[in-house]
DNA sequence: AAATATAACTTGTACGGATAACTATCAAAG
DNA sequence: CTTTGATAGTTATCCGTACAAGTTATATTT
């Protein structure tokens, strides 16, 4: 026996969950003010407890409303909050080059920031650093890609002598042998002239332009591990970043 | 009396959740094969289906595992994928500018794609769009930050007479007057040289530096309906980012 | 051989109940 | 006044069952 689908109509939780965002972005229950607790939304609506934890459970992905065992459940927000996420491995990486670059090391050595380096790197004045500076190459052609200043903190210094260490980023190496993961990092992007010393190793006119991009890694502590400098010539590089609307849980 | 929390252990599902992640990751169950059904793992593991879908639920969430209704379970990856996220609502924006700013439009015009625009847009040449060139200062200092030219299909030419249009950004009136919702965004990043045009607008000479940043909106449907290029001259504007690791669901 | 129906199997949804863990509150003790 | 302890209330975890809905392989029919 078929049945007719008339409407290929909502799970319930779904539909539940439908029904409680939009009562909140009515402001039936106000921001800041506490959800019903569950025992008295599951005879509100009717549902089981398994389901209504299920739309809960929505709400809560979406930013909507705050959980903590044993206490009520809070209104955080009106709206759903709308993620754009870049995932880890796609073409095209936030934190990463392409993959058929590698890089050569030309300058390694312990430093102490002085003034400038402080507000580019953003570390104390006088923290201690160590700089690895070099080349981006393309892999055929060795084209040369970019200027790159790396700075770890001096506890990572020995990966430098991993063997595969060119072909891999810094950050990798760092999050593989010390197990620091990044929680968190910032991106800026500005154009600059080049240095004399970088125009040098570039083949560029010093004060010739250069996008410049700095990468800060920080740690789940929310502690500055990593920084890199990198210094494209005018025209050599674009830098592409794709970002998706994050799908709902 | 107070107990000791001797291990802190962790709820049954996320042990579970580990446990099949680490399994996966050794290659128990290879990339491409099929889990097995969910039966079997309650007997395996001895916990309950309710127990085991919600372990499976995080699997998927962290992008190890595939799942169809009916269907098995599929292995897609061995590494959990680690997503960064940047919220809507953060103070830097992927998508728009400081709200401190304010657009002037000194053009508006219907335009057909030439070779270079096509190439630039990421649109065919021929096609039809509604162009809206213009600068960019900020609110209080009056300063020229960018010049832009915005890049919408024509249907939606006539937001532009909406009075608070100059302060909102173009696809947020799009997505609240015609419902067309960002689903994926592109971004391009580089370094050119003014056009003579544009040069005169930023008080530069021809062919000074500037920073392009390109922007492409698709909407669900994965059409291109809005593409943004603004050119930032050198040393005025720096692009800022924020990513985080998305915490697991 | 190809198309269709059937059946077996698997995941999705929904219900119910029980206990653990955590929070907030209030009363008693210091 | 501060601290401690007990208690009630709430969410988190975990178990069980049943049926719905989708997939796949098999059997049947054309």
């Amino acid at each position: 026996m078929d049945y007719l689908k008339l409407t290929e109509r909502l799970p319930l939780y779904k539909s539940l969950a439908n029904t409680l965002e939009q009562r909140i972005y009515n402001g039936d229950w106000p921001v800041g003010s506490a959800l019903p607790t569950e025992a008295d939304l599951c005879k509100t609506f009717q549902a089981s407890r398994h389901t209504l934890r299920h739309a809960l459970q929505i709400l809560e992905a979406n930013g909507l409303i705050f959980r903590r065992q044993g206490a009520p459940t809070q209104i955080i927000s009106r709206k759903k909050l709308r993620r754009f996420t870049q995932s880890f491995n796609s073409p095209v990486d936030i934190l990463s080059y392409p993959r058929d670059t590698y890089r050569v090391n030309l300058v390694e050595e312990y430093i102490e920031l002085d003034q400038a380096q402080s507000v580019a790197i953003s570390g104390p004045v006088g923290s201690s650093w160590y700089h690895i500076g070099g080349i981006r190459k393309r892999l055929e052609t060795e084209e040369i890609i970019a200027w790159s200043d790396i700075y770890i903190l001096p506890q990572f210094a020995s990966l430098t002598t991993d063997p595969e260490h060119p072909q891999v980023m810094v950050f990798e190496q760092i999050e593989k042998k010390y197990g620091a993961r990044i929680e968190r990092a910032e991106l800026d992007v500005y154009v600059l002239g080049a240095t004399p010393a970088i125009a040098e190793h570039l083949k560029l006119k010093s004060g010739d332009p250069c996008l410049v991009i700095i990468r800060r890694y920080f740690d789940d502590q929310d502690k500055l591990f990593e920084v890199t400098m990198t210094y494209h010539p005018e025209g050599k590089y674009v830098y592409s970043m794709e970002f998706r609307a994050s799908t709902e849980v």
